[in-house]
DNA sequence: TCGCGCTGTGTTGTGCACAACTGTTCATCA
DNA sequence: TGATGAACAGTTGTGCACAACACAGCGCGA
């Protein structure tokens, strides 16, 4: 795929899960087409991907809308990311490397910063890049690209949620849980790592959700 | 989406599959587009899922080439897949029906007249719909999706390798697969039937792939 | 006043022509 | 003879015009 259309799908994908573009908006083919100085067609290819990945839906002669945020579905789809998390520990784990450490180091270090500003979106953004950096930590492919799909689609929700919480003890509890990577990836214990990352995943699933899935 | 064009993609993504279409082949926008009746603009929609699927790759000036099956990659998907298996019996696992044992009764029907006509491609086509019906058993829509997209990256190599092996003999392992199944789900053990399946993966994983792997 | 249909406006879907690009072939020249 | 490059055929990518469709608003009639 050219560098230009996987960089329009990538830029809408990041609106919609920032909530720049919040669920239910109407997304215009031609007003987005002339903001990125193309036609309709380039723009349409970056639609249906994201239309694939469940993030819009295209309806002939409405419009192309934002999903909603479907919290069963959202909670099936959190069951699923726990279990590929501790997966990643064990599926073809990768050794530790030096630079590895290097990167959750930087990591650390905005969350850091991230005290002081206290930005959900930053904080968004960083909690993606934390998400990647455990993917980094397994070598199955197939492991990655499902794991990352899945997160793509709980993005929104989790920023969503967070407006609700305490946002200054979210972002401790997250430095907190990056310490505690650092310290099982320092002795080599990717597989501790995975299984910290699980326990993750899952807490945040109680807070973002408890007392308001029906049954 | 509308149905025609989820149609074409889904026919062709059956080609892919049944390897009408091999690896390496080039698929041609005009005469496909010719032979469904219609411009290049739907089609190219199509051929835009498959490549994000994985299953086609698009190149500028040269044309659309159906993907090569590469063994590492597969490789890794099935120990992925065994994993998914293994979750469908565990996470939101559905209760057996009765008419959920007339379809696997169905499918054994199917298998039993295979074992006379020995047709790879109908083998194919039971697996496919065996591997479908094993998603009924789970209640987590992201698992089935998942399940379902990674099945589709396998399909072709077991049927490329299924050439190889002995095919009265794999089709009967598969017959006694889906009655150990039924046996499963007629006391109720959902989680049984998953394991059972994790089983068949694994071992067809290992007969597939045993000696071909570089390392 | 209510119901019905028409019409206007805006949206996505399709078809077509052309641009951009690649690989090949063949002629030309050192 | 080998190398080089220019022309060519064939492919995917893009832009644009129009078709197909949905919905809201309005007018008309019972």
């Amino acid at each position: 795929m050219s560098d230009r259309r996987a960089n329009l799908h990538q830029v809408l994908r990041q609106r919609i899960c920032l909530l720049d573009y919040a669920p239910g908006t109407r997304l215009s083919e031609t007003d987005l087409a002339q903001e990125f100085g193309t036609s309709r067609t380039p723009l349409r290819r970056a639609l249906a991907r994201l239309e694939d990945e469940g993030l819009v839906r295209s309806l002939h002669g409405v419009g192309t809308i934002v999903t909603d945020i479907d919290l069963p579905e959202m909670d099936a789809t959190y069951a699923l990311r726990e279990e590929l998390a501790e997966l990643a520990g064990i599926l073809a784990p990768v050794p530790v490397s030096a630079k590895a450490l290097a990167t959750l180091d930087a990591l650390i270090a905005r969350g850091d910063t991230l005290r002081q500003g206290r930005d959900p979106r930053d904080f968004a953004r960083l909690n993606l890049d934390y998400f990647l950096f455990g993917l980094s930590l397994t070598g199955n492919d197939a492991l990655r690209e499902t794991s990352e799909r899945l997160y793509i689609r709980t993005a929104r929700i989790w920023l969503h949620r967070l407006e609700r919480l305490d946002l200054g003890e979210e972002i401790d509890i997250f430095l907190q849980e990056m310490h505690e990577t650092r310290r099982a990836l320092m002795i080599g214990d990717t597989r501790a790592a995975a299984l910290i990352r699980r326990v993750h995943i899952s807490m945040c699933r109680k807070r973002l959700l408890s007392g308001d899935l029906p049954g």
